[in-house]
DNA sequence: CACCACCCCTGGACGC
DNA sequence: TGCGTCCAGGGGTGGT
């Protein structure tokens, strides 16, 4: 499970990619492997264009050009994009190469191959078609509006903070890591916590996140940003990965269960599942 | 329609 | 040492 690129490390990509090529120009991007890639044309990756933007909108990165054309980028899983100087070692998995003008390439490097490349003619066409079907993003969405998505289901509490369409940028480290922290059970049913608690939850998951932003993301085997470098957040990771090892609150040992279909690690004692609402 | 199981894929951990 | 097996999981899809 090399990267996991959730939120606060796909923000922490934007941000170290961002100052490395932001008004540079493309010379040329050479795709490696055609599978990883979709809807291109050839030039459709930027070729020729100077880099006006990357934007981001929950786990997905877009690369936006000067004429409003933009690749859009999941990280997947294991996708990595670096912005390295001419002669780097290129590693294993690189699927495109983008070679800046004045020196310096950016790669998009996936083993597992669970992202992927979308080009798009302009934004529009990648709103339209990509972002405008995710929910908010997980740092601007409002109580209002997610308890209002919670109340339409029946879900678990952690399948709907999972769903892309309810919520964008949350997975799995960043879902226990806040339900741990807002005292949440994991099964709790969606449309059983109510309009208080989720008041309370959303700021919760913003401090959460712009903390992990600001420690440059979690690091957990080789997730890096843009400039190579790893993240510092897993330190401060309450319960993720923390399966039987005391509950940093109460010493109470953590218990592991599958929920949504995901590994799940949360407190007996400080998460207490409660049966209607 | 809502929800869930399953699948995609690779590499690291672990057991023998 | 080396090989097999299991597991990690975001998101799409097909089945219930």
């Amino acid at each position: 499970m090399p990267a996991m690129p959730e939120l606060p490390e796909v923000e922490q990509v934007r941000r170290t990619l961002r100052s490395a090529v932001v008004g540079r120009r493309v010379v040329r991007a050479s795709v490696r492997r055609a599978d990883v890639v979709h809807g291109a044309g050839p030039g459709d990756l930027l070729d020729g264009r100077t880099v006006a933007d990357v934007q981001r909108r929950g786990k997905q990165l877009a690369l936006v050009g000067d004429d409003g054309r933009c690749v859009c980028i999941h990280l997947g899983m294991s996708g990595q994009l670096r912005h390295v100087t001419n002669g780097a070692a290129e590693p294993r998995h690189t699927h495109v190469i983008w070679t800046l003008g004045g020196g310096g390439r950016v790669w998009f490097t996936d083993p597992r191959r669970f992202g992927g490349v979308w080009a798009f003619e302009h934004t529009n066409a990648l709103h339209r078609e990509r972002w405008d079907v995710l929910g908010p993003d997980a740092m601007r969405i409002t109580p209002a509006v997610l308890w209002r998505s919670l109340q339409r289901t029946r879900r678990a509490l952690k399948a709907a903070l999972l769903d892309q369409g309810v919520v964008a940028g949350l997975g799995n480290i960043y879902v226990d890591e806040l339900l741990f922290r807002a005292r949440l059970h994991p099964l709790t049913a969606a449309c059983a916590v109510e309009r208080d608690a989720v008041g309370r939850l959303v700021p919760m998951m913003r401090r959460l996140l712009a903390r992990a932003i600001a420690a440059g993301g979690s690091t957990l085997r080789d997730y890096v940003d843009a400039t190579g470098e790893a993240g510092g957040f897993q330190r401060q990771h309450r319960v993720y990965g923390r399966s039987g090892q005391p509950c940093r609150r109460c010493g109470e040992p953590l218990e592991s269960h599958v929920a949504a279909g995901r590994t799940t690690v949360c407190c007996p004692a400080c998460q207490p599942l409660k049966l209607s609402g």
